[in-house]
DNA sequence: ATGAAAGCGCTAACAT
DNA sequence: ATGTTAGCGCTTTCAT
């Protein structure tokens, strides 16, 4: 049958196509990009051409001709852990299902943005999806003229994919004062200049105000989101004598570390000290106790940012800010009974 | 200063680099790729307008004219998950510090390998990391000339990077059987056709044989890695009425979900079924019974499988079937007490 | 509705 | 040691 097609050792080219179909490569061409202009018969002698050959155009000399590159950039901190490599799934997914390629490059521990960003220019792709850990000075500079969409960052002219924290925040808070009774909450916050943290945080003292209760600032410490560093935290904020009844921490891991701490000090959650975190990563739930925690989807976040990449690279327009809602999920750390068949479910849970 | 690429909208090319420079665009092109050929001169004045320009090589045209792309593919059945993840996150840290890019692709839940690897080859790529689940055949035959290295997958002709399950299940076994007193250790395996499962199996097998144990083939179950499939597994075991004392899971997932089910049933590890899984994916240390796992470092395996593409691509050799040991570390669900101080520190561990 | 031909930016012989 | 030149496979005017 396909006689070309089992010689040939190399992939069919758009000329070999138009030779067996008797048409030219412009029609060639067409046929991939624009079928509506071919003729019913040249389209149909097209088709069986390239079926015949298994023909399936080269990206790169598209590229080189028409300039889109059908690959879009991801630039994280980090591409491990929980919450960054479900971010990257959802990216990857709808990128995909769109047809693109996905370029990934993670920028800590070397602080290599300035490095890695240039070389995802429009050289590579055809936009890039960046999460700024902390939002880089002079780096929009960078992006001049390249579609870009930011991740749990703002820009007065960027658009921009986050998580609105203070429904989620409120309830955490609210939670914790009147159903159990917090009086003094303390809250485990990221580094200085991490947005996301700032949000939160700002969640949390407008809600306590709400309430009535004044955030306290002795209350108030930050770390590097590790388990490592909220066990640090917690230690610091005992030996300086601090009296607070709960902690609610920016993201689930420093939670997991205060409440590790707690344990070495002969603490234990929620009968000491009640403890909510942020995220929902998948150990919040298996971990013993369970965390309560404010739930972030992080998929969720990765296949938004990457919808409004690529409708800003097509041409459509899409609102420049989308915010992806959170909610509490109440475990064990909190004072809460676990319920198992009652929690509400995240996008983790597996169906039992 | 450097007015041209002030001016200019459009990337400088090598064009604009050779008429600055004042050699021809042969000469920048060697710049690129071997710039020993060149003269010193010649070479300090291709780089000064190549710094003026920010002059970089356009992929595509690189990749059309038979160059390489400087970017490596990577295919893993999904990208989130803790063992992914850390896998995924292991090749690109290799493959940033050598000054590659890297495409990632995912192929569940949709079977979409077919449909990703063509379009990863070298048409995009020089070279590509595949970790296929299950060994899709007639898959090699599109690998043709293209550089591949497989992860946890062997093939007589590819190069492979996989985990030496061996040592690991040997201590896992013998630790349940010497030093725990079981008889009758019930195995929760992989899919069919899924080679990481089969290696693991077969560790398992051959060292209850060696311990003059035979393996009971009613105790050996099939599921889909998923702590749900755990779940699912255990309780046909339990339907079906067969006795065990201990479970070896070849993956972590599997193991938790087998817990969970045993507490809702009733039962309790390692009180009534002792547990050892194998990954030692972060919430195995943080989960309650902590468990006991043999430990595969997902990281080192990406590193490894980088190091071995790229050292491919040069034309340096390697050995072509490279194993990353794995071993045991016992916590709660084997029956030891947790002893957190003195337990073997894994890639993951923070340092407390 | 289709063909002819000129690039896209680079590399790789082949010359010199 | 460096320049010349011919493509790589595609898209895209411009003709017809």
């Amino acid at each position: 049958m396909s006689l070309a097609s089992e010689i040939c050792q190399s992939p069919a080219t758009a000329a070999d196509v138009a030779r067996v179909a008797g048409v030219s490569t412009a029609t060639v061409s067409r046929f991939m990009n624009s079928p509506d202009l071919l003729a019913r018969d040249t389209r149909q002698s097209v088709l069986g051409a390239i079926k015949q050959l298994n023909y399936r155009p080269n990206l790169a000399a598209r590229n080189l001709a028409g300039g889109s590159t059908d690959c879009l950039g991801l630039i994280l901190p980090e591409l491990g852990g929980p919450f960054f490599s479900e971010l990257l799934a959802g990216v990857e997914e709808t990128t995909r299902e769109a047809g693109y390629h996905l370029l990934v490059a993670g920028t800590e521990p070397h602080e290599a943005f300035p490095l890695v960003f240039p070389s995802l220019d429009r050289q590579f792709v055809d936009g890039t999806i960046v999460f700024p850990h902390t939002l880089w000075p002079g780096m929009i500079e960078n992006l001049a003229g390249h579609p870009v969409v930011l991740v749990e960052a703002s820009h007065r002219s960027l658009p921009t994919v986050a998580f609105d924290a203070s429904v989620g925040v409120r309830e955490a808070i609210r939670h914790l004062v009147c159903d159990h009774g917090c009086r003094s909450i303390a809250c485990f916050a990221g580094p200085v200049g991490a947005e996301a943290s700032r949000w939160r945080e700002e969640a949390y003292a407008h809600e306590l105000k709400s309430l009535g209760l004044e955030a306290d600032p002795d209350l108030l410490i930050r770390g590097e989101w590790s388990e490592c560093a909220g066990m640090q935290m917690f230690e610091q904020l005992l030996a300086q004598g601090r009296c607070f009844d709960a902690i609610f921490s920016v993201n689930d891991e420093m939670a997991i570390g205060a409440i590790r701490a707690m344990e070495r000090a002969g603490l234990r959650a929620p009968d000491d000290v009640r403890v909510c975190g942020f995220d929902d990563i998948p150990l919040a739930r298996w971990m013993r106790p369970a965390l309560t925690t404010v739930a972030a989807p992080p998929r969720t976040l990765g296949r938004t940012a990457a919808e409004i990449l690529l409708a800003r690279i097509a041409g459509r327009s899409m609102p420049s800010a989308v915010r992806i809602p959170t909610f509490l999920i109440t475990r064990e750390t909190c004072g809460c009974r676990e319920e198992l068949d009652n929690e509400r479910k995240t996008h983790y849970e597996t169906t039992i």
